[in-house]
DNA sequence: GTCAACATTTTTCTCGAAATTAATCTGCTT
DNA sequence: AAGCAGATTAATTTCGAGAAAAATGTTGAC
């Protein structure tokens, strides 16, 4: 079975309730709502057109997957950043992933090789380390990125690792889209994920699990390098960036 | 630093909705809201004496944690429970505490160790298997064993691995609830609790994780045995138990 | 007897207003 | 001027009623 890592919300949203939290949830990942503003109900009330309850239904959803804070009697802020936070995020993420990958070693079968492959195919029409393409595909390249991660991990059968590690998706692709990250470290992420896969099929799993957290430190190293501790301690309320 | 891991919301409750959530999480974990039954917003409002939208508000928190589930456009349930269910989650939680206590003993100084010989020598103070506890002093027992496995992993800074940790804690404290756990299985806890530290603060990390996996697993096998696969498809609705 | 379409009941979801609490301002005293 | 008490404003939390949807029951045709 394959998981929808990055964005279990992607089901067409049955309720409002969903379909706040969808919207919520994608002006903060992409910095729209700035990191620590504050989220006044009746201010987002007439952002996202629902009323107060409805509205605060979708914050607590948020709340518990750490995107947004809530505190006591004064209302709920988008969720601070920080380096030693993303640094958390990043060890928890090797450590799921790896277990994640060892266990799809140990019990994938072939129907499991077939999807490696195929995903691998796919990214591979659009690696824009190997061809130009233009930010429009990067969006797509970032599915089949995305995508072809979960397909390696798709023999674990562990719920709650995936769980969890959807979460961490979620915080990681924040920081990642809240950071300016330049392309300078060159990289053939091509090749990584080759790689990776070659140890995979191998059932290999030191060298594929070794090969995996290289992989995710180096993705995530530009943005230890650009993130500046966070936001003054006043990043005042209602803060929209553009 | 020690985090409460069990309850993370036992502090006052500043909100009818954190209170709200309290009560239903107690009332899920203990069995008292069967796994599988219908949460009718109507019942329950009576029940805890609060509006629709606070008990909704609470039952969405619950939903993150994996205690309910929600579906649509068709209420809340409470989750449902399973022998692979469980099993997942103690894998996880193995996996968690292993890395925790890794950490730990790489990291930690000698406040943390005086803070593991003070949470394990108040545990001993009424360990049940060394001395006759009656029930009374069983819920103040379980209480000093978890602070003393906090303990061993307080100096591990990551708060995600806490956040994920305590929820697992809970779902395995439902699954213990839940079952009928006979001690007859003939174990010396207070044993294994000792050469845990022991290994812990000769600083041999293998050792201690290795102790700490069979411990853990030991914990757990009561459950397994006892845990035949859970009711059936029709576990009716509003069952409220005693 | 089976099935489908319609009507009724039940339950979930949504809204805006009222109550409670925190934050801010004003004026007074030291 | 600084600090404090009370009053005012603003924000959060809570409630119950109404709208929307699902579940249930009924009737009628084949």
């Amino acid at each position: 079975m394959l998981h929808n890592l990055v964005d279990p919300s992607e089901q067409p949203a049955k309720t409002l309730v969903e379909a706040a939290r969808a919207k919520l949830q994608m002006d903060i990942l992409t910095g729209t709502l700035a990191p620590e503003s504050k989220l006044r109900v009746e201010h987002l009330k007439s952002r996202y057109g629902i009323g107060s309850s409805t509205l605060r239904e979708a914050l607590t959803l948020l709340v518990t997957d750490g995107l947004v804070t809530s505190e006591g009697q004064r209302g709920f802020r988008v969720a601070p950043v920080s380096l030693a936070d993303f640094q958390a995020i990043t060890e928890m993420r090797i450590l799921l992933e790896t277990k994640a990958l060892h266990q799809s070693i140990e019990q994938g079968d072939d129907d499991w090789e077939g999807r490696i492959v195929a995903a691998f195919h796919r990214l591979s029409k659009l690696d824009p380390y190997v061809k130009d393409v233009d930010s429009d595909q990067l969006g797509e390249w970032e599915k089949r990125n995305d995508a072809f991660h979960a397909s390696l991990l798709s023999a674990c059968d562990n719920p709650w690792l995936f769980r969890f590690y959807g979460t961490l998706l979620r915080q990681s692709s924040r920081y990642l889209r809240l950071s300016i990250h330049d392309h300078t470290v060159p990289r053939d992420v091509h090749k990584e994920h080759r790689m990776i896969m070659e140890a995979t099929l191998n059932r290999d799993a030191e060298a594929a699990c070794k090969l995996t957290e290289d992989h995710i430190r180096r993705t995530v190293s530009v943005v230890s390098l650009l993130c500046e501790d966070g936001a003054g301690p006043d990043a005042s309320d209602a803060k929209v960036a553009r």
